[in-house]
DNA sequence: GCGGTAGCCG
DNA sequence: CGGCTACCGC
């Protein structure tokens, strides 16, 4: 089973990107963050097309918005709502073997890593307080079962996520503060992140990198903010993972890349 | 003599259409109208590897503004304020033969032709009234002058000049008003439309075709708002004349097609 | 419909 | 830097 997380920033924008990538990758399931597209305008025709004819599409105007398409069926789709919010930050489908999959777009949390004066960056420690939470809930009621949690984490938690730690330190990704809180939730689930599970440290590994660079391949400024984790009871079944990183030199590209891995299912 | 007239609307968005018309047409000059685009920003280097290596650039942020880019050197520049305002509407240059031309972008005019309601349509029609009176005044003075004027009039002077005489009589840019005060302008200089002397009336001409239509060239609702004019002591001289509407058919094309005369001079 | 602008956001 | 929202102008 092959799944990729993208941040695509704009869906309608970059629809040819989305399915030139999905014809090169041919994923079983394609997870999508800040659609910026609301639902009645989301690009059905083009992913049909591909063969990805089963979607859960959840967007707005503007802002957020989540997608998964799959050529795979799915047994049920879901959303959650956090912190009071409906912002399109979550949707999630099960797949016929039972597999559940979550696609997250957490908050990026401004420019200040102070929750006393950004209320951003205090929303998205709340976001990730609520999705501990919730998830011990969910484990707690059904220990067995088996995830896939992917998305824009908007963290990058290891030093060998960031080009530079130092310099990354006190800003909002890499801080402290959120790299722990990230972290609370991974425990609160066990997640293995699948994507390092492949690809182990100290190996420099990122998924995003800043418009703002003139040559980002040279700069490689990067940070990795998006993510594969599993559930622990998936632990052993990642095949490949990878940042395809070549979408980033397309015409007028996302700045982030799709994550692909591939699990032995 | 190959002299070309085209109003590019964004000449830093079209550079390239622009320096591949400049490649399969090889004017001596090339007149831009609605630049768009302040003079710091002029894309001088394109121009210059194009070969037209002589250049008059006015512009400004947003609105409006005129080139003239050449492969022949130019004894003068100058540019004329209409109106009481800067707002980048004329440049011209005088080659070493003596041959002037004048680049032109005429107000559009806004959308009620009537003066007293529509300052914009007053300011159009002003604009070509100290046009007639300017020119009367530098005929006048220097009646052996051998001058091209051309540019965007935003005017269609005759019925066969749109695609409806009929349903276009109240509509700015063919109104009888505006028709006949370009007529005065025309007379104050004795003009010669160079086109119309090489494709003769009834044969209908466009050289805009509204970004609106689904099909332009289906529909075909075209209006012939460009012009190239002569002085009188240049009759004779028209080789060829041409709209280039092929270029309307490229990838992100401005609304109006480079209008081509050849003179021989 | 499609250029341009500004401010918001990341 | 480049999405978005808006509005202006043709």
């Amino acid at each position: 089973m092959k799944i990729v997380s993208w941040n695509i920033n704009s869906v309608r924008l970059r629809i040819e990107q989305v399915v030139k990538f999905l014809e090169e990758q041919q994923p079983d399931a394609l997870c999508l963050q800040e659609l910026k597209c609301p639902d009645e305008y989301f690009p059905h025709d083009a992913f049909e097309a591909a063969g990805y004819v089963h979607r859960h599409n959840h967007g707005m105007k503007s802002y957020n918005g989540v997608a998964i398409v799959s050529r795979l069926p799915f047994a049920e789709t879901d959303i959650k709502h956090f912190c009071g919010k409906e912002d399109r930050r979550h949707c999630m489908v099960t797949f016929e073997n039972g597999v559940e999959l979550h696609n997250f777009y957490i908050p990026a949390g401004g420019d200040e890593p102070d929750p006393a004066i950004n209320e951003k960056f205090a929303h998205k420690l709340s976001f990730i307080d609520e999705m501990t939470n919730w998830w011990s809930e969910r484990r707690a009621a059904n220990p067995d079962r088996k995830a896939v949690l992917v998305g824009d984490f908007n963290i990058a938690p290891s030093e060998n996520d960031v080009w530079s730690h130092k310099q990354l330190l006190k800003v909002v990704s890499h801080t402290p503060v959120e790299v722990e809180i990230l972290e609370k939730f991974r425990q609160s689930g066990d997640f293995i992140d699948a994507v390092r599970d492949v690809v182990p440290e100290p190996e420099k590994l990122f998924s995003w990198w800043s418009y703002r660079a003139r040559d980002w391949r040279k700069s490689n400024k990067g940070r990795r903010l998006d993510h594969v984790w599993m559930t622990p009871n998936m632990a052993g079944t990642v095949r490949t993972a990878s940042v395809y990183d070549i979408a980033r030199d397309w015409e007028k590209p996302s700045d982030h890349a799709p994550v692909v891995v591939e699990f032995n299912l």
